[in-house]
DNA sequence: GTCTAACCGAGACGGTACGTCTAGTCTTATC
DNA sequence: GATAAGACTAGACGTACCGTCTCGGTTAGAC
């Protein structure tokens, strides 16, 4: 049996857990992911190496947490805008996205993060539970309030739609096939929510 | 002026060439893209590293030119099976999609080059133009016939509709948010479609 | 001026003290000199780095101390044995020197200390004056004995003369420039002694 | 069968050779032995730190051979020098020996390749063969000569009396049981010559 | 059919970062 | 206030690769 020889989470520094998250979050948006160096980290944040590896097991997840912090409370409790017209709610939400995928802070950290789960099933699962799951749950929550509203057919499968919305933005964003404007989110949420509404009786 | 004394690829070793896709192909399926090394690539293929530097500028790129190897032909001038049935067709395709992505080998070697692009435009470009492009628009040719056969609207913007498909899987293969089922293919071609057929008129 | 805050003896472990140095003595037969830690130290001793810390200024303090603590009373008061012939007697104690230096535990521990105190003056005065210092002095004993009984010639430099004796056996041991034997002993008394032998007058 | 892939000495770098071998030397004499690192005379001598390990195993195995370089041809087929009085003769020899040991380069050097040795039996065999062993040899020769001008007696154990004699002050140098005067090598090398001398016939 | 420049395999090089280890200090709770 | 425990900053360790740079040894047009 493994007996790894915990750390003891009571005696944790937190102005060490600060300092290397804030170092972390400023190093990646200033040389880039690929160029970040745990060093580097440890460097910026007056710590040594060592406490680093105590506390996260990889680059990948310091900064995953480092956006976590950053994110905290954004998508907390909150909800998405209701302003009874549900199309318009969310290329307004949409649009928000854009503009935050093309802001180039949130492109190199995400992106960053993005790659990073693609070989660590446990940043993968982090990441799903406290970003996109919470994310894609406002979504339909949004939806459902339609539904309920009669603008959405009573069927409509919402896990599907917000994957058809969100899919198309990201596709676009990591594949890079075509450009990221409003009115391209516009056309998404048409197209999307075209085949939601509810179909006249027959 | 910046005079490379770019290398004559008249000279260039056909078989070299040969050698290190293949080796590069075979270990990053063995080990991974993390652990794929220029060495290793190199030790491989039993080429020197500067063959490798020659034609390639990084890693990366070697990885896609393998990957492009592989899959030449494939797309190359077919077409996506037509039934008549838009609906069983994309579904056919989506599953057969979803199978590739469930294979490790192809997993792997995906992943690679999608993590890659994050962080090189130059692959981006060639990603899209030999491999994305031509897959996107497939679909998009199928999309047509079935305007054409009257089961898409006239207006129906097909480029969103691709999209609206192939981001919905891609999110969740990228950002494992749920299962990659045959099921949810269907799903997924069942809602995109709905929003496309002709409205009844009035 | 120097205030260094010194830690009050009275209040000292004596616990924690053997503890130490018997895990000191332990650790180094076990691993050597260079593999021995401060951490290996207290965790074997079950202990605080920094009770070792307030106590030692260094790991050759230590092992110095542990060393001194096993051959306590060893040379305290005793006398080297006396049967009336002076070569025989020194013979017989340099053997049981070289015997020592064979040993694996003396020798693993006495190079560590010989070692640490190339670097630490503090060590090589202490070491001199309870371990070295008492040895010579003992032989010097032996050796006037002898000159009282008219087998050393008067003016005999005694000090020089048990230095060219443990000095041969001390060189060869720590320079290894040839085998130990109890047969080389003999020889080095021999021409040692040789020459302090009364001359016949004239 | 163990096949570490050793390197090729034929392509082997003079230059860093000598950059790395310089560079130790200076440092060790700057900083001491303890305080040397393997990063700093790579950073010193501007070389990967690679390339050193890659022809030293250990960094004393670095300080021996930059050591070696230094006194190279120093005893290379020297001899002593030869008056006639081999009592004069010696104590100009064991005189110019303490100088050197006085010197602080020279005793930070030798104190830590002696350090070094007593803990690796491959450097004892090559400090032995290259340095101590000639040293020794040359002190032999010039008794031999005493012997064959009757100065000495037939029967002497030349390799005990060089050592009793280099092995008084390296004693005394090593454990620091008394200071190292000229004065001290005339006393060392009179008693020892003492027992050496022809007897009387009788 | 040579010549010769470019490519080739090999691998040493100067570097950078890795993840681990230990030093010596500091903090916390216990006795 | 000394202690056991152990987290902390600091920095060297020895390794792995990077991308560049020689080295001879082919090898393929140009003569």
């Amino acid at each position: 049996m493994r007996t790894e020889k915990a750390p003891n989470p009571a005696r944790r520094s937190e102005r060490s857990r600060q300092a290397i998250l804030t170092a972390a979050l400023d190093l990646v948006i200033e040389v880039g992911y690929r160029k970040l160096t745990m060093e580097a980290i440890a460097g910026k944040a007056g710590v040594g190496k060592q406490t680093i590896y105590r506390w996260w097991p990889s680059k990948g997840a310091v900064v995953l947490d480092a956006i976590l912090a950053l994110s905290q409370g954004d998508t907390g409790d909150s909800t998405l805008p209701d302003t009874g017209d549900v199309e318009a709610d969310l290329k307004l939400v949409l649009r928000a996205s854009l503009e935050e995928m093309g802001d180039r802070r949130f492109d190199v950290l995400y992106r960053a993060v993005i790659t990073e789960i693609q070989y660590d099933p446990a940043l993968t699962e982090e990441m799903g539970r406290r970003l996109l799951g919470p994310m894609l749950e406002l979504s339909k929550d949004r939806l459902r309030a339609a539904q309920r509203a009669g603008q959405i057919a009573e069927n409509a499968d919402l896990d599907v739609a917000v994957e058809l919305i969100y899919g198309s933005v990201y596709y676009r964003w990591l594949l890079g096939t075509g450009p990221l404007t409003a009115e391209y989110a516009d056309r998404v949420v048409d197209w999307a929510l075209n085949g939601l509404r509810p179909r006249p009786a027959g």
